[in-house]
Formats: structure tokens, C-alpha cells, sequence
DNA sequence: CTGAAAGCGCTTACAG
DNA sequence: CTGAAAGCGCTTACAG
């Protein structure tokens, strides 16, 4: 004996209006197949009771469950509030529903979670891959979030252009000394950023680039980088791969006693939740992350109900063929975001730390 | 005709091996009523035909989905990857998927979504409400988690004593003029974490409490805080109800020439990802959100499989009996962690903003 | 220890 | 336009 439910299923209401359980379904899904008048009796009826139909009896029969999966690299990434916001409101816009899985940065992690996912019979899968990571073949389609750059098909921003965006920003004021700054080389997503801005720096403009992490990896800390060094030997903007560096950098500087942006300008990327608040306010890239996610979940929904008509409830494992998802690459625009941390360049002038000038 | 399946399911296996497909479930699920042997062979099989239970065969037979639902107040909280990181651990752990649902910060959206999550047959909800809002019965478990003081059972961590904390740090310092910054008044967090600061603040401590959000409502800036005002007047510390408004006064101060925690103290709320990362790190409270997770998914779990013993694959709508599912209210206890944005008091002294000092 | 059978709720191809 | 029937994959009470 299996358990009953204690609402009501269509049976019941069919029984209530003495039709069929086949044509309450048909009335309900509005296939068109009932006469007006009937469909109209079975709405009623079905308010009236509070009917909510069983999705795993739907699930069992059509072979989906109307669920997409979100596997993140890393939840306490502080661009992941956007990512999953957008992602739950395109599948839910489509009547799908969101399940999430973490992979805590580790690459064992993420085959894990992505099994867990598969295993809960979700039909399509949104990966933001761990750095360099390549999703084998899982048994449903997958979209992939990164960078063009990154080989496979993929939505994802245009890294690049955004960087060309804040290097023109800083070239037009006047910036002729700029350092780079970027976190992780290995990261596809931060190497772009670091391509764009130096594709759209003239020759006539002095760029150095610095990568953060393997100094800390080394026991070295933020201080060594050196910044007010860097700063009084002339550089006048740090552009930044993230905001959260940029923070990083600009309260540095202001302890030393530099002000940003009168003698540096700093710039971010991303746009996170604490760019607008802090003085002064980050300039920085924002991502369109409900066009990506929209794209993502257009591409995954109709890969499920296109392409793959038959599909089954569960995982198919071992399939051979690829099932990444979208058609192309798609790049999504950047949108620069001008605010007070950046400014025209200033010349250099003999300062000391601390707050005091000569 | 249903929709076959590709992959191997228990029939399959059963028609494999020659026995009954009841024989293969018990031996899978290690209920012990298979001989060892069998077992044995089963195992085998299923692992080489890459055996995945169909969840949906599973759902609806058991009438449970396994799966959480996640209601957000609003995904774009920078506490959210904390809580999210935490709960789908919580979850993953005990067999269990989490579907998440944004409300977008409103009340109608949080109805909406738990809708959403309802329909999509989750077998407990875990709400982390809008401020003040009472979730009606909706037919399944719920786990609040808020303050303690918010009515109805809830896990939380203890703000109350959160706020204690960082007040008895600052008094320890020395400080006797402290202003208290909060955000929303009508946040029941915030108002815990300021009510336990002025509890522990002794009568020698003059402290004044400052309500940010109706000021900006109003038309104000932060600017109207009057920040430098205040610690010329001689505030030596302010203390906030969040590490956003701790990096705004922060980043406030510094611009406007102030050392910290040269002149001011300056302590924040929650541990976000910026907070040790900007200079000075900020002194601030972190709360156990692994074990808020452990104890709402328990509480949660616990009523599904216990009490609710029959409980439909769908949701009983129109329940008359409340279902919020801890026992009793539970306080998870918050942790002071003290960097450099705090230091001893420091006497007043005439201080011209910019950076200068007489 | 093992199997035959029923049934969870739904949808769809088919017959009328 | 409407209904009877089959079947998606699973688990469990029951019989042997």
C-alpha cells in the first residue's frame, strides 16, 4: 500500500464532478481538448478544493522534474548573490525551480555536487565551473558560465571588453602610469580582465601587472606590494580585476594618508554590494547577470524540450556524447559604472604617508 | 505510453539477475531482509549498469521529495552566501536537496515564493522572513530562522548577546562616548544587536543610538550623519549593527582625514567577506552559521520523518494547525572577533579634516 | 529469504 | 468532446 495523499489529487475532483481524472488533467493543462463549459466547472472545483497538482507523479510520467541545478564554485564567492538571484528568477519566470549545490572550491567537490544534483533528477544543470574545470559528459544538458574565453560553449560576460572599458575610462583621464591588478593568474575570468584593459592601453601608456595571490601563497602580504611606493614613483590609477581588491587597495591607501582619487584612482570589477556604500564610491564593471541568466536558462530549456524529447526521469550515465548546451558562445555586455573613486590623473608630487604633506 | 526511461532501473536490474525487482529495492536500501549473498550480487549489477534511483518513482511512492525549500528575504544580502553555503551543507548531509526561492525583500513576493516551493513539493521550508513577518500554515514543516525575539519558534543566532559583546569590548578599551549606528529600526536583528549593546554599556558610558535608513528615507545623505561633528564632539568608538555600515562610517572617516582606530573606533556586524580583507580589518561579531543550519535542517527532518509519519507527495492546503517545527526557540551563541578597526580610547583632540593635524 | 501484487498521481495515445 | 486504460519507477504489506 503505497502512502495517500491527504489533498486532494484529480481523482477527487473528478469523482466531485463525476467526469474522468483524464479530462480533469486535459481541463487543467488547457490543451484545449474540453468543451468551455466543463473546463470552467473543473477550475472551480479545483480552487475550491485547493488543488496542487503532485509533482512527482508528473515528474514519473513525463520524465522531468521541472528542476534545474546551479552548481557554484564557491557559495561564499560575493558575487554569488547576483548569480543565484538572477538564475531563480529566469527558471522560476519559466516555471522551473532552482536547486543549489556548492562545490567549496575543490574540483572532487564539484563532481560530487554535480552528481547529487543528477541524482535528484534534475533536468538541465548551470555550472559556473571551478577555474579550468571541464565538465565531462553528465547526462543532461548543461550551460556554463564563464568566460568566452574559456573552451565549450558558454554564456558568460565579455570579460575582455569590460577591461577595455575601464582602461580607455582611465586613459581618457589623463592616467600615462597605471598599475594592474589581479588576484589569481589562473583564473580564465581575471585573465581577460587583465586583457582587455592592456589591448586598450596606448603605447604611449605605462602598465604594469601584478598578480596578488601567488604573493600571498609565498608568505608575503598586501604590504608587499608596496603600494605607496608604487604611488610616489608615479603610478596615478590602479585598475583592479574585483572589487573586493579594490577595497582592498583603496583603504590601504587611505591609511597610508594617500587620497583616492585626488592622487590615485582605483577601479573594481563586479559591481559587488559594497562598491556604491563605500567613500569613495567604487567605479567598476557591472555584469548583466539577468541577461546571462536568462540566456542560460533559455539555452537549457530548450535543449529539454527540444532536442532531447525522450528523456529519462533519471540520469542516464555513461552516455557518450557531449551534452553542453549552448549553440555558441554568447557575450554579454559590460557596463562601466563611473563613480568618485577614479578621477583625472594628477602629476606626481613628493608625499609622505601618514597624511601629511609637505 | 509513459515515457521510458534510458537508463537501468530496478527492473532491469531484477530482469538481469533473475529476480524480483521487490528483491533488488530491499537489497538497495540494505533493509537486511536480503540474504548477504544476493546483496552482494545486486550491488554489483546496479553498479555496473550505473544504477540512479529515479527520485520521482521514489517521491511519489514515499510521498517525500527529499528536498528543503530555501526562502531568502533577498538573495542580494551579503549575508546570504553565508546562510546558503550552510544550509545546502546541512542539507546535502542528511540526503537532502535545497530549493531555493528569493522574495525580493517583499512580502508578497515571499508568499509568491514559498508558493512556488509548496507546489514544487518540498518536504520542509526553511524562512528566513522580511522583518516582522508571520508565516501563515502552509502545509509543510517550517524552520524560522531570525532573532529570538522574533514570536514563534525559531534558530537563530543570539544578537542580543552579539551586541553585549562588542559593547563590553569597547568599554574594555575604555571608551565612554559611543555612538551606536543601526540601519532599519523596524529590523528585529537590529534591534536585538543595539539592545544588547546598551544593556552592557555601564552608566558611565554615555551612548547615543542613530537610526540610518529613515534618515536616507528622508531625503538625508550619510553626509547628514555628521560623522566628523560627532568625534570632534568626542565619540571615540561607534558601533554598528552591520559590517556594510561599518565599511561606510569607515571608508566616511577616512576620507575625511580620520584615523582609525587612531581617533575612532570603528566595530561592524556579521563577518562578511570584506571585512578582513579592507585596512584596518574590521572588528565585528560572526555567528555559527553551520550550526544555525545543523539545527533548523535536524528540527525540520526530525518532523518529517517523525510526526508527520503520513504526509502527502503534495501539499495539504488549508491546514488549520500551525506547523513551525522547533521545539523550542534556540540560540546559537556569536563570536567576537577582534581586528584592528578597534583600539584603546584615545582622549579628544582638536583634529581639522583632510588629513591634517594642527 | 524471496516474490507477486498493489498503488502513489499523473498524462497521453487511443477508442468511442 | 469525453473516458477507459496503461504505465512511468518505486516501496511495502503480505503471502509463501
Amino acid at each position: 500500500m503505497a502512502v495517500p495523499r491527504t489533498g486532494p489529487n484529480l481523482t477527487k475532483i473528478a469523482a466531485a464532478l463525476g467526469v474522468s481524472s483524464a479530462t480533469v488533467s486535459n481541463a487543467l493543462s488547457g490543451k484545449g481538448r474540453v468543451s468551455a463549459d466543463l473546463v470552467q466547472k473543473i477550475r472551480q472545483k479545483a480552487d475550491e478544493l485547493g488543488y496542487v497538482p503532485s509533482n512527482a507523479g508528473r515528474a514519473l510520467r513525463t520524465g522531468r522534474s521541472g528542476v534545474l541545478g546551479l552548481v557554484l564554485p564557491d557559495i561564499a564567492n560575493p558575487l554569488f548573490p547576483q548569480i543565484a538571484q538572477a538564475m531563480e528568477m529566469a527558471a522560476s519566470n519559466n516555471g522551473y525551480g532552482v536547486l543549489i549545490a556548492d562545490s567549496r572550491g575543490e574540483v572532487t567537490t564539484q563532481t560530487d555536487a554535480i552528481g547529487r544534483l543528477i541524482e535528484r533528477g534534475v533536468d538541465g544543470l548551470i555550472v559556473i565551473p571551478r577555474r579550468g574545470t571541464r565538465i565531462g559528459a553528465v547526462g543532461c544538458p548543461v550551460a556554463m558560465v564563464d568566460t568566452p574565453s574559456t573552451p565549450g560553449n558558454t554564456v558568460s560576460a565579455d570579460h575582455w571588453e569590460g577591461g577595455e572599458q575601464i582602461a580607455r575610462h582611465l586613459s581618457d583621464l589623463g592616467h600615462k602610469k597605471i598599475l594592474l591588478l589581479g588576484n589569481d593568474p589562473a583564473s580564465n575570468v581575471q585573465n581577460d580582465r587583465i586583457g582587455g584593459m592592456k589591448a586598450a592601453l596606448g603605447r604611449d601608456i605605462c602598465h604594469q601587472t601584478i598578480w596578488l595571490e601567488p604573493i600571498l601563497r609565498d608568505g608575503g602580504t598586501t604590504a608587499s606590494l608596496k603600494l605607496p611606493y608604487l604611488v610616489e614613483s608615479g603610478v596615478t590609477a590602479i585598475a583592479t580585476v574585483s572589487d573586493l581588491l579594490a577595497l582592498r587597495v583603496l583603504t590601504e591607501l587611505q591609511t597610508a594618508g594617500f587620497r583616492v582619487p585626488g592622487h590615485v584612482s582605483v577601479t573594481g570589477f563586479d559591481d559587488l554590494i559594497f562598491s556604491p556604500v563605500v567613500t569613495p564610491a567604487l567605479t567598476t564593471i557591472h555584469m548583466d547577470m539577468a541577461q546571462i541568466a536568462e540566456i542560460a536558462v533559455a539555452a537549457l530549456i530548450a535543449e529539454i524540450t527540444g532536442t532531447q524529447k525522450i528523456k529519462s526521469t533519471t540520469p542516464q550515465q555513461k552516455r557518450t556524447v557531449p551534452d553542453t548546451v549552448m549553440a555558441d558562445t554568447s557575450r554579454v555586455p559590460m557596463e562601466l559604472i563611473i563613480r568618485s573613486s577614479t578621477g583625472p590623473a594628477t602629476p606626481y608630487q613628493t608625499h609622505i604617508p601618514n597624511g601629511e604633506t609637505l
